[in-house]
DNA sequence: TATGAATGAGTGTTCATTCAT
DNA sequence: TATGAATGAACACTCATTCAT
């Protein structure tokens, strides 16, 4: 942002109020929508605001009655599409009480919202670093506490089954593995999140060769 | 931009034939060691010349002078790097004949280089899609023989184990895994290379809960 | 450059359609004045895009709000020379018959214009091979049927009076005549218009020393 | 010329003494040579010194050997050009006492000069007003005295026909007669320099019309 | 004689943003 | 609500030229 100034009215003061959805919600979303297209496609920097302009069919002028900076726009984005995800995390976890059933249920929920919101899913986790000082730090926490529920999940897990490992360094290769798919993904190869769900889900909790026991690991020394 | 014209003398032409390093080749790798510097902190497109111009200690002009373009330069650093990490894969992997092993030692050297080399890996696969045409396909080529042969890896490990899987999931879900550290590795948190390869391996290879036995999966349906 | 999309509203668009001028035309016709002043004074190649924003009293960036590239500026300014000279053409010769007097009025009209304005006019016929493609062709399109009319005015005149001579190197004769002008005119010296289009299309019709026959004519063969 | 700063050595004092030709002579012209091509297919600001050191073959830096800049330059090629046509002309004339004769040998001696070397006869005509101070004027003076000659010429045919025109406005269409062929000639359908040099003499002495006798002149007036 | 390496100043163009209306 | 018009700052890149060798 280059020359950034008070706004008397911030969309933040709008949005962050729950109350029924104005006309103005409504145009917001639809930009966002389009914003989120453009964003993955062309990636943050790469995206300009004559870009979005041009796919939302507002004028340049007319997107900042909407929000008043490029970054207060990708901070809506991720927030919106965070919260989401972690709104329906919570819901599905409802219930659901056999730890391992509940680290298959956020395997699935994630690659289900992933797939479904791909290019926002991609703008989530490759514009990472763009957002600075209050909006930075605000995503982040949310993303924070969602990779805590993970890894207390992997706790859980842990515990109930007098399990070894480093929760950490589990949890966040396992966002490694599904965040990752944004570079591969091909659904008439790969299958439905379902099917992909499952097969991580398994390489996840069992691994490639599982059948042949734990005696057979060695340890590797390689010097070159 | 006026006409870009030839060059009578291409920087490809002088980096692609094998030749004592003359000081043009000393001057070209440091600066490409900078521009990795920069790429990895702001990004190819949020990195100007005029960035990497300062930290290279060179004039916005004699830039040029190395490359032809800022494309070029990204294509340099990426073609460098993983000739690198390919050619070192192929020395550790000649004569480690157990399947299993020999996935480790992909995973570590993966590990390892990436670590070393955080900056020019995070350049490499954050920034995938910039290159066009020929440079974008060379990469291209080469980034797909490297995944072919962790593909082939784990097809070899299939046979010896008779073990079933989808490679492609399970080899692309393997390069999530460690192509993601960048987001999150801590030297002091999660340890070196080695450490978090074996981590990794064992995940990748045995699960988290492989203990359990694969009797107790069962299929969860969620519907919300 | 970074890459050129497309615009919602060409300048184009605005201007190849009938309507009452708008301020952005005003705007746009002044901006196109003064570019023809500088164009004149450096030619096209030397005038910078900064020359023209100083002398039009824009911004450097403010210009692109009224054409897309210094090319298009080029192409609007000789696409408008050159329309109203072949307007103004068609309308005097309406209603003139006699054939010497059609060529006559041809000379005046294009010297008259050409005095009038003669930095446009310079900038025609000196950036002459500027334009490419799209532009370059509509330009050489109206200068094709520009100098056809004068080739089909001399057609008439040779075929009224029985003459004999390349209409095409006459013609040509008399475009150079008459647009060489730019390098030498001055009005003290030269007097106006009228004086000057008389002179030249005696010269044209009638020679310097037409009274002598052309019995005198000998052919000349030098070696040297 | 960006940074003008004084030379121990100058290329005029090199090439305007007579003395036999040096290797340097040779090679200077060789580059004078390429460089007229360059000019004329790109215009003087149009051509890059990168341009100029691709197609003589010498490095940049080696081009500042045979001249000290750009504008010296289009100088020693404007000056060779020019003085090698009126030295010509001294020689052709020599001997040649008719008036009109001596104004064919005028028309004859430019054309073929000017098809014989069309680019740099281009490149003088189109590149008129780029030299500046000591450079221009003495080009200046050059073509002054060349124009001077044909004014003369002139003068010598009206003195001895007992003819009245403006011997200037009759010198400069004539010229723009001959020099504007550089935007049309095309030697398979407007013939060699003989035929063209008849055909322009003709027209220039003669008129398209001088069999209808100049009774038949009338006035025109517009009014439009 | 000739060039590899370098540079300050400049190029055309696009950026996110503003503001009067 | 929405936009036409405008802008300062930046962009990637090229220019003519220099100088140590």
């Amino acid at each position: 942002m280059r020359h950034a100034s008070p706004r008397s009215r911030s969309t933040k003061d709008r949005s962050s109020t729950v109350r029924p959805a104005t006309r103005f919600d409504r145009r917001l979303s639809e930009i966002l929508s389009h914003a989120t297209d453009v964003f993955d496609e062309k990636g943050y920097e790469g995206a300009s605001m004559r870009d979005l302009s041009r796919v939302s069919g507002t004028s340049l002028a007319g997107l900042y009655y909407y929000f008043e900076s490029k970054e207060k726009l990708l901070y809506l984005i991720q927030r919106h599409t965070f919260t989401t995800i972690v709104e329906r995390l919570r819901n599905r976890l409802e219930g659901v009480t056999d730890p391992e059933q509940r680290v298959r249920v956020f395997i699935l929920n994630h690659l289900e919202y992933f797939l479904a919101n791909q290019k926002a899913m991609k703008v989530l986790s490759h514009e990472d670093e763009i957002l600075k000082n209050g909006y930075g730090a605000e995503i982040a926490a949310i993303k924070r506490e969602y990779v805590r529920t993970c890894v207390d999940l992997l706790d859980e897990l842990k515990r109930a089954n007098n399990l070894e490992f480093s929760s950490r360094t589990a949890a966040l290769s396992l966002f490694g593995m599904m965040n990752w798919i944004y570079t591969w993904y091909k659904p008439r190869v790969d299958g439905n999140a379902e099917t992909l769900a499952e097969e991580m889900s398994d390489i996840f909790l069992r691994g490639v060769c599982a059948d042949m026991g734990k005696s057979s690991k060695k340890r590797i020394s390689i010097t070159n």
